[in-house]
DNA sequence: CTCCGAAAGTGCAACGGTTGAACTAAATGA
DNA sequence: TCATTTAGTTCAACCGTTGCACTTTCGGAG
């Protein structure tokens, strides 16, 4: 959430674009920490540009919605997604190496810091977030379509691409009925393993 | 749309609950013809309710919300869904009679009348009620998963159960961005056929 | 038959997210 | 230095949706 040393911006900004990222900042900030408190849905929009001493035209000139307030549109997201596929393990398979970043990026990991965990909570505790959030990963089911299609060798216009990166981009959320979801997209994927398989030519490199 | 004769209550229905039925079909009726003429977004609640001259309060009484008044939940639909696997023909898998259902009820035909294209042009030419439409398949995920699971063998909590169930669900709308979707759509489920295949311990009756 | 309670419907006011319009103020760059 | 951008403001509204208090009307039990 704090980027601190985020690295998204070595470039040196004027005056002006440093202070809009100051209020973008403060406005996500003020927001988090009040969603955080109180629950998304007891905290108001006005309320939030109050806390952060803006008007709600300022806020929405910086989010285009509410939940985006809580889940910004990450550039590195989607570079980590296509670069688990991309530069996976001499000998993995594709649908393996999804599960992988799937397991590691999308199921909640009991450990990390307590801060990561009741932002996780927040996420997964609100329809509205947890439907965002979702939303947001399929957008990126056309790059990871094409990343498969140049992994595997098949055509860039084959649907079975397009469908495999749609599916594991669905399997967390499918396996989200589940006691256990990791267990659950595991099998999932043993599923597209498998199909895959029988799918693909043996032109992996 | 026009319910005339789909044999939904054949039961004999009080004064009142008829006077209920006509109000809620006058809404819908108005509401289509309306979103029809303009589009979805053109047409407010409190036109529609105009229209059909109730109330809006009224109106939110017969549909929790907007995208209700042209989608209805139709338990039809479920039952279809799960007849489709239960009722398959002679040593047809299940992901190709989930592959079928998807490609006779999912997809544009483009011969069917013009009533019922337009409708279909409506619906998945408005976002809202695309989104809409695929949640409420998604609420089928479960009933599905437990109809394959049956059919299967397998024990009824193994998530991949789910995960065919909800895969199958998803595969028209992964094949929405192609130039082809039915053909899409085949490919797409060709992935899960052979998925399912190699995790079926071949006790298919 | 009558009366009571349930349920349909009404009217109105409000809330919360979101947008538009007209305007101010500050930074930029020529 | 001046003109152009553009972040930010203020205010008012729209739209979907909900709550509240109230009326009407049907249905059933005494």
């Amino acid at each position: 959430m704090t980027d601190t040393e985020t690295g998204t911006a070595p470039a040196p900004m004027g005056r002006r674009e440093r202070k809009k990222a100051a209020t973008r900042q403060a406005i996500a900030d003020a927001a988090l920490r009040l969603f955080l408190e109180r629950g998304y849905d007891e905290v108001g929009i006005r309320e939030i540009a109050d806390a952060a001493d803006v008007s709600t035209t300022t806020l929405f000139k910086h989010f285009p919605v509410k939940e985006a307030l809580v889940l910004d549109e990450d550039a590195e997201h989607e570079a980590r997604l296509l670069a688990a596929v991309r530069e996976r393990s001499q000998g993995q398979s594709i649908p393996a190496a999804l599960r992988e970043h799937a397991l590691r990026y999308r199921m909640a990991a009991a450990d990390g810091d307590a801060r990561f965990t009741a932002f996780f909570d927040l996420v997964n505790g609100t329809p509205a977030l947890r439907d965002y959030a979702q939303a947001m990963w399929l957008r990126h089911t056309g790059a990871l379509a094409q990343a498969i299609a140049e992994e595997s060798g098949l055509p860039e216009a084959d649907p079975a691409c397009t469908a495999l990166a749609h599916f594991a981009l669905e399997a967390p959320r499918a396996a989200r009925s589940h006691e256990n979801p990791r267990e659950a997209v595991i099998r999932a994927f043993d599923l597209l393993e498998d199909g895959w398989q029988a799918l693909t030519p043996a032109t992996e490199s």
